[in-house]
DNA sequence: AGCCGCTCATGAACCGGTAAAGCTAGTGAG
DNA sequence: CTCACTAGCTTTACCGGTTCATGAGCGGCT
């Protein structure tokens, strides 16, 4: 194309209009000051040369910025798998959409890398405010970024998130649904394959299970934590199906994990659910597309994306928020849990 | 924590360290003109402060900014599964990383909207150039954008992105690969499950695959052009599978609904792959953990990203690029696919 | 007529950086 | 000893908006 790039600014509309830059400002950001006939002849103008408020001058100006970060540290390959960010960012989005706002996204490696990248956001003033998520047990961000003064909502248990304001989803809850569930059609021997144990909603589901089958009577199986791929599932599946007195029910901390039990399942000659009950997390589509279809703990992800924003902007604006749950995810049984046969 | 909000600005970092503005200006660029000892004084006092040369200051004055768009058009649901994106967007972060710049993210509803879209992040200087993805045969994303000078790179075969300097994967040589090989095992009647008919790559696809077919004298089946998710997939698979003389073999255009294409062929009792090759598109580790495994048509979407990306990168910074594919997908045998039983 | 108060608009100051021109002392050549 | 030159730093003019004090014009009221 190579434009000469006629850069448009503020000036060319104002002297288009006939007006001074002050008048397109007020008439651009809808104050009084401008005449209704002087407002549209700016209006006119602008269309006419294809202007729009430059956003750097429009923020330096104003001291404030209208996009905020969200930055995610897990394994690239592992991102795409798990339908559960997509579908949170799209929450995000549908908050941010409504105000004119962006969002920042970045892939991390490490939770100290997170911390330099959002140091340099906040202090160079590109983000009004983060989104923090995947909190691990003495996460080593809360303390910096606290210090920092960024504004910002944590995604986890209150317990976790290190101070900042949070939403999260009542894990421990949906836990005990779920094994008491398992256990209501039968089954004494359950297992549990977990995400990695340093990540704090493992810990808290990995609690509430211990806690859950003890209350039952039930003596804790070996609970398995492993990553959150779907080979990493499929190895703790495989592992716990050779075991001695093998499980009858599994529960996963993800869906993926759980559509790779079922592919063991099925290579092992294993019957879902006759001999074997599979329950998944995060329900997706993915649960209602294999065969059998998969029972999973379900929660609406996309709005607790948007849940999560809209707090994240009452922070910014400077209210008191106060932390809160959002529905706790719930059961929905599909055709992989069935009473033990036998 | 209602900090006062302390704005630390260059001019403090210069009183503390005893020089003007534009010292400390030339220092954090790395510029000639200061000498090692204050330097070094000035990179203490912002140390200290905690300073951070703002970034709408620093774009607004450098008349650039750092940051590039992807606005993404698909029903969020959908998008969530499709590991494909969330791959590619990491391939984007990695070069994005080495040069310090950041992604602006947005999930639109309509090919209009994310017009307009790009036309605002453009006019108001929010993006330095955008990557454009999902191409139409008609798209009407590229009349305007290209009138707006805005530099961009599109996904996609030349023929379909207007003008656009592109990168993309020769699919038609893939899908003649794809149906050779199954031709090879020994199959006739060979379907294809396709995504929208509108959409590029779909078409694109859609034609090689008639064309291969045509020329190993093999009836072109019917091949179902569908949408994307899981759910459609299985009712393609389905309606496919009650046809008269069913197919032996069907590609699929992503791992997803050749996900759910293996569910319906068990729910159905078609054994894989003795009645039933599948083949899917877009490998991802999705197809390494079902039973049976699903044999692919895998290319490097990470790198795919990158590459795009750094094409970006020479378009804004406007050089000549011509467009260009990268490596073709090549087959990867899974269990899915075997010669027809008898 | 004089004064008030209102609407509509202007101009200049500012936001926090960058960039280019200007200044100053020290240095080496002639 | 002068002069050109350079390294090292300061000064100043922007970048493109927003905001606020100021003022012109005008109708109504006393």
């Amino acid at each position: 194309m190579s434009t000469p790039t006629e850069r448009v600014t503020i000036k060319d509309v104002a002297a288009a209009a006939g007006v001074s830059k002050g008048a397109v400002s007020l008439a651009f950001n809808d104050k009084p000051g401008v005449s209704e006939a002087t407002r549209a002849r700016i209006f006119a103008a602008a269309r006419q040369l294809g202007w729009a408020p430059n956003s750097s001058a429009r923020s330096l100006s104003r001291q404030s910025v209208d996009t905020i970060g969200l930055a995610i540290c897990r394994p690239a390959r592992l991102l795409g798998l798990e339908p559960f960010y997509m579908e949170f960012i799209s929450g995000i989005e549908s908050v941010l959409a409504e105000r004119n706002c962006s969002l920042l996204l970045r892939l991390v490696g490490s939770l100290e890398e997170e911390t330099r990248l959002q140091q340099s956001w906040w202090r160079e003033r590109q983000i009004a405010g983060s989104i923090l998520v995947d909190f691990h047990q003495e996460d080593p961000r809360t303390g910096p970024l606290r210090e920092l003064g960024l504004p910002a909502v944590a995604v986890g248990h209150p317990t976790l998130t290190g101070g900042f304001p949070s939403v999260w989803t009542d894990d421990a809850v949906a836990v005990a649904e779920a094994v008491r569930y398992l256990a209501a059609l039968g089954h004494r021997r359950i297992a549990r394959v977990g995400g990695p144990a340093g990540l704090g909603h493992s810990a808290i589901r990995a609690k509430a299970f211990e806690e859950t089958m003890a209350a039952l009577g039930l003596d804790g199986r070996p609970h398995v934590e492993t990553g959150f791929s779907g080979e990493e599932g499929a190895r703790a599946t495989r592992s716990l199906l050779l075991s001695a007195d093998r499980p009858t029910a599994i529960v996963y901390d993800n869906d993926l994990m759980a559509v790779a039990g079922l592919g063991v399942a099925a290579e092992m000659g294993v019957s879902v659910p006759d001999e074997l009950s599979l329950l998944a997390w995060d329900d997706s589509q993915l649960c209602r597309l294999t065969h059998p279809t998969l029972s999973a703990m379900s929660h609406d992800v996309h709005g607790f994306g948007a849940q999560v924003t809209r707090v994240l902007f009452d922070v910014i604006a400077g209210q008191d928020v106060v932390s809160r749950p959002v529905a706790t995810p719930s059961l929905v049984p599909r055709a992989s849990t069935a009473p033990p046969r036998g």
